[in-house]
RNA sequence: GCCGUUGUAGCUCAGUUGGUAGAGCAACUGAUUCGUAAUCAGUAGGUCGGAGGUUCGAGUCCUCUCAACGGCACCA
């Protein structure tokens, strides 16, 4: 006699124990026909499991949070069958949902191209409106491992002795197609709807190594309706027009070229805006007590041996032979030389933390694959600092650089960042003892700071445990950007040490961090998250002022001089065309700032301010159109120092 | 590096079964001086990513190669 409860609350007894199916009819027909699966006590069941206790039971439609899931794992699965029944001989692994969708791995020897997708889309839809019955069966290992052998399944037949034996294993069948599968699934397949689409196909590998066969997966899409599938297919469009090799283009930032690959050239725009961007960090920095410094950029390869990076490493760095003998190599990174300058003289425990910074330049030869637009480069310029310190000051270390990069990520309009905590990797330097420590050293810090992350695990470098802050592109696509690396490696490969408190020597502790990560990576993502519609500080070009008629170019120039004094960046627009001609041009090179003027402006001493995006502008005396300009132009740290300036002592009194 | 796709004027694209490249926007010239998202007219611009081959003849077919894009793998 189980009793269930439903999410509103209410409780329902029945006599013996009963499907989903039923309980969704015992409360409407309606009900019962719409259902997908059901949850028992929070987990997600087919449909026909059978409820036999006391539980609490939702019934999940398509509208339920967890359909999308089950529509596509479901999805995925009716690619493979109708994938199966096309194309014989080809091999079955693994397809589950995604964030936005499904995949299915395949193995088979012809490749699958875009162009076959229509067809495999249709034999989609045959599946479903054969509304196969899907049902779940408890196999033996050895049933299922004849099965699949018997049916030249390698993959399937390899997978089944990976599973643990205490595990029950489940076969789903639909039709005369089966899958092992954890599941759950629809009822049947033409509960899938017509809402999904195949979207690309691509290269991987079994179990993701590249030692092992290459399969083909087949990308795709899969809504609950056929609104929800245009609204995406719509938004990925959307996302195409803030692509940042698109902006960068459009607005005149940066190109890239063949004979440069992996490497940008800045154009006086986008240059522009990195230097915004790293000054802004560099007086950030200075006020959080760091020093910046420059390191070479060619080093003896000696050097790089010593550190451990050639060992690991030497096939992406760039090496260079000298007239005598020598390899240098361009620094991958920046680390050693900070050592370097740590090891000049003799530090006492007095001077720690010594935190050394520098916007450095390095050069990695990444594989072609990875290359992508500014994103991933060969050539980047990291907001890199080494800080030197006790191992009892690690934790306070940590604490504020986590609070620094908030603050920096913060005044970029970043609220949303992704950490992720990547411990020991399988081929690491150090004991296991020194990577104990350290690892929870930083989960302790990370913990006080109030982040909140996941672990990545055996992700860390090859010296220590790494904290990763990751933001997100415009489709959705994660990059890191930040890190926190703790290291007591280094300091003792490269001989670096102070004096402690007893008069011995010491090694330091070593934090590895960086903030923007890449200037590249994250102004790439900084102009895809404004889609190149900047805030006023960051913007290029934050005003052009047009001349209305070329009767008013001299007052135009005039206007511009005066805005340039008060720190603005301008540019005037003199050229004889209608003066919509220019608010549209303007406007779409998303200036955020279009002033126009004309006799009329000249006689009244006024200027007509439209801000982009926004309909009509507003006419107003030019003295307040600078004010209004300029105190929307100060940065981020232009406005804390003015406030900091305008504090009574008594404040700063109360602050302690 | 691996798999797939793409590569024609600055940009977006067209180019039938192989017969020596076309449009719109941008650019340039001229006219227009017009108060808020495209004024009109005219001109110029590419040898079709690169190399080789098949052919009387190749943007169009074949081979190789480079790069970009989407993933996979990698990411100190």
């Amino acid at each position: 006699m189980p009793t269930i409860t439903l999410p509103d609350g209410s409780r329902r007894t029945f006599p013996s124990a009963l499907s989903g199916y039923d309980i969704a009819a015992s409360i409407g027909s309606g009900l019962a026909k719409a259902a997908l699966a059901l949850k028992i006590d929070g987990k997600l069941r087919d449909l026909d499991t059978l409820v036999d206790k006391d539980c609490s039971v939702e019934i999940v439609t398509a509208s339920h949070a967890d359909a999308l899931e089950l529509l596509r794992h479901d999805c995925a699965h009716v690619l493979a069958e109708a994938v199966q029944e096309l194309y014989p001989g080809t091999q079955i692994t693994f397809g589950p949902a995604t964030e936005n969708g499904f995949y299915y791995d395949f193995h088979r020897n012809a490749p699958f191209s875009t162009e076959d997708f229509p067809e495999i889309e249709n034999k989609m839809r045959e599946i479903v409106a054969r509304n196969e019955k899907i049902t779940r069966e408890i196999w033996s290992r050895d049933q299922i491992e004849a099965y699949f052998r018997d049916h030249g399944e390698r993959f399937k037949a390899e997978w089944v002795r990976e599973i643990p034996a205490s595990e029950e294993i489940s076969v789903y069948r639909q039709g005369n197609w089966l899958d092992m599968c954890t599941g759950p699934h629809l009822p049947s397949t033409g509960k899938l709807g017509k809402a999904f689409k195949l979207l690309k196909v691509s290269g991987t590998y079994w179990r993701g190594d590249p030692n092992n066969p290459q399969l083909q997966r087949i990308y795709g899409t899969c809504w609950a309706n056929e609104k929800q599938l245009e609204d995406y297919l719509h938004q990925l469009e959307e996302a195409e027009k803030r692509d940042h090799r698109r902006i960068g283009r459009e607005m005149d930032l940066f190109h890239q070229q063949e004979e440069a690959q992996g490497a940008v050239f800045w154009h006086p725009k986008g240059w522009t805006l990195y230097r915004i961007v790293e000054n802004y960090v560099r007086a950030k920095i200075a006020r959080n007590g760091y020093q910046e410094v420059k390191t070479p950029q060619l080093l003896d390869r000696a050097f790089w041996e010593q550190s451990g990076h050639w060992d690991k490493y030497r096939e992406n760095m760039f090496l260079v032979d000298t007239e005598d003998k020598k390899t240098l190599a361009l620094k991958p990174m920046n680390c050693p030389g900070h050592v370097q300058i740590f090891k000049q003289g003799i530090k006492s425990y007095r001077d720690l933390p010594i935190r050394l910074a520098e916007f450095g330049a390095c050069h990695r030869y990444e594989p072609s694959g990875a290359l992508h637009g500014i994103m991933r480069v060969r050539a980047f310029t990291q907001d890199d600092a080494h800080i030197f310190c006790r191992e009892d000051q690690i934790a306070e270390e940590s604490l504020k650089f986590c609070r620094l990069l908030e603050e920096i990520y913060r005044d970029f309009g970043f609220t949303h960042i992704e950490v992720l905590f990547a411990s020991r990797p399988t081929i690491s330097a150090g004991t296991a003892e020194v990577w104990d420590r350290a690892e929870s050293t930083l989960r302790r810090a990370m913990e006080a700071a109030g982040f909140a992350y996941k672990l990545n695990a055996g992700e860390g470098t090859f010296y220590g445990p790494k904290l990763e802050f990751c933001l997100k592109d415009t489709i959705g696509r994660s990059w890191q950007c930040g890190t926190l690396q703790l290291d007591y490696i280094l300091p003792e490969r490269l001989d670096a040490s102070y004096i402690g408190e007893d008069g011995a020597k010491h090694r330091p502790v070593m934090l590895h961090r960086a903030i923007l990560g890449s200037l590249e990576r994250f102004l790439g993502i900084l102009i895809e998250n404004y889609a190149g519609k900047f805030p006023l500080w960051l913007a290029p070009v934050q005003a052009v002022v047009c001349s209305v008629v070329s009767e008013s170019n001299a007052y135009a120039d005039d206007i511009a001089d005066r805005l340039r004094a008060a720190g603005l960046r301008v540019e005037t627009d003199p050229r004889n065309e209608k003066i919509g001609y220019k608010v549209r041009e303007h406007s779409l090179a998303k200036v955020p700032a279009i002033i126009a003027v004309g006799p009329r402006d000249r006689q009244a001493g006024t200027v007509a301010l439209r801000r982009l995006g926004e309909e009509g502008q507003r006419t107003m005396p030019l003295a307040e159109a600078v004010g209004l300009l300029a105190e929307e132009a100060m940065s981020p740290l232009e406005r804390e120092a003015k406030r900091d300036m305008s504090r009574q002592p008594a404040e700063y009194a109360s602050l302690t």
